[in-house]
DNA sequence: GCATGATCATGC
DNA sequence: GCATGATCATGC
């Protein structure tokens, strides 16, 4: 049995004994009978490993948990693709958001980076058929250090949660607000919800975390992050600057143009989702193919505009189940993800004579008020599924959002609660919504 | 011209 | 095989 044994002041003590987990599980190395007294409390690991293995009481400091040596401990699940690589199961929480006291921080002295300058990050192998104890650590541990290259953008993000604080809006917080690092929901949920004070506004807000979203976990994951060179060129460049460079040579020009020198191939031009696959060769033109907008979860949607900068369409988001809707709270919601999301929207123009160029590209994410209006659409569809799932929100119910078919055909069907088969659906954001964005943007 | 229903290529 | 991003087709 591995007994706690490190140098707590000491990182790379701390990070050779970690070591020692990878390829095992917490069955394999602990004492029996420590984890059979321990197996109770719900299959959290990462406290297991905190407490058992690493010998750190479980406590809620702001301090890191090896304060010695200013490391903080995180255990995270990986799941592994088809292609055998592995991704984040889900963002990196960090740190609670403390609302009261953000406003008085400044970045160099904030609890975020008190806490989490350096992070000790253990993977394993999330499978959710095996025990919580039986899971095994399949990666070597590694120790994160937040002043690498990404560190301007994460800065700038934590400003940007900072200030919205500051401005009272801390009840308008959104993962889509920022890149690498997000204001995550964190907290029971659900309308019993306690809200938090918040500082300059007299609105209680929900609790959020800092954390790093999932995609930016996959990238550390994958060893790109550290020391990979990435998008930007220059620390001064904002996020967006350096997404529109990628862009820039080939606003105004045809679409016809872009393919050809871009030798998208003819069939796939046919394809509904051709211009999403330009618009994604534009951004991963020149090799390397990890970019910041993959870290930063955006969503990347195209907008197709007639004449008069009319949007051609609503935009559809991925498919609900009826029989899973009904149990769902909203921010489990795939489409609360969605509404919490950054998107960079890529938009084409089709001109008097049918031609089709590349418009312009721009950042969009949710402001709060629809985004409680997309909720009143979600929670208004739950309870029509459970009562006739063939009655749900139709586009003149809502200035936001509706919910329509999302099918390969009339046969692409789902169970429903009242027993029958319906086709599949999804929720769109309305065309007149996308106008008022465009418009907007 | 819009709402609604239906469908397709792609990628994993 | 299926989810996803997206557009096509029809009827009023």
């Amino acid at each position: 049995m591995v007994q706690p044994n490190y140098d707590e002041s000491s990182v790379d003590s701390i990070l050779k004994f970690a070591k020692r987990l990878t390829g095992r599980s917490l069955a394999q190395v602990l004492d029996s009978s420590t984890i059979a007294a321990n197996t109770r409390n719900r299959g959290d690991l990462g406290n297991m490993v905190q407490e058992l293995y690493f010998g750190l009481p479980r406590d809620n400091k702001r301090e890191p948990d090896f304060a010695m040596a200013g490391l903080e401990l995180k255990t995270t699940g990986v799941e592994r693709k088809s292609n055998g690589e592995y991704r984040a199961k889900e963002r990196l929480v960090l740190t609670n958001i403390d609302y009261e006291s953000i406003v008085d921080e400044d970045w160099e002295g904030s609890q975020l980076l008190s806490k989490c300058r350096l992070i000790l990050l253990l993977w394993y192998l999330y499978e959710q058929q095996v025990s919580v104890i039986d899971r095994r650590f399949v990666i070597d541990p590694v120790v994160l250090n937040i002043f690498n290259q990404d560190l301007p953008i994460i800065r700038r993000d934590w400003e940007f949660i900072r200030q919205k604080v500051v401005e009272g809006k801390a009840h308008e917080l959104s993962e889509g607000d920022t890149y690498y690092l997000g204001a995550c929901r964190k907290g029971s949920g659900g309308p019993d919800e306690k809200l938090r004070r918040q500082p300059h506004s007299a609105t209680g807000a929900k609790s959020r975390a800092f954390s790093f979203k999932q995609k930016y976990v996959s990238e550390i994951l994958a060893g790109l992050t550290l020391g990979a060179p990435g998008l930007l060129t220059s620390t001064h460049q904002t996020f967006e600057e350096a997404t529109s460079m990628r862009f820039a040579p080939f606003i105004g020009k045809t679409v016809d143009q872009i393919s050809d020198e871009l030798e998208f191939s003819k069939r796939s031009r046919q394809s509904k989702s051709a211009n999403f696959s330009l618009a994604k060769m534009i951004l991963t033109r020149g090799g390397g193919g990890i970019n910041e907008l993959v870290k930063a979860d955006i969503e990347l949607k195209t907008i197709g505009l007639k004449k008069g900068w009319k949007p051609k369409e609503s935009m559809s988001f991925p498919g609900f189940k009826y029989m899973e809707i009904i149990n769902e709270e909203w921010e489990d919601s795939s489409f609360f993800e969605k509404t919490e999301r950054k998107f960079l929207f890529v938009i084409y123009r089709s001109d008097e004579k049918g031609v089709k160029r590349l418009e312009k590209v721009a950042y969009w994410n949710m402001p709060y008020a629809d985004r409680l209006e997309a909720k009143r659409v979600w929670e208004e569809t739950k309870k029509r599924v459970a009562v006739d799932a063939s009655d749900l929100p139709k586009i003149g119910e809502s200035h936001v959002a509706h919910v329509r078919t999302k099918a390969q055909n009339g046969e692409d069907k789902e169970i429903t609660p009242q027993g029958d088969l319906q086709v599949k659906k999804c929720f769109w954001l309305n065309r007149s919504y996308i106008a008022s964005i465009v418009a907007s943007i």
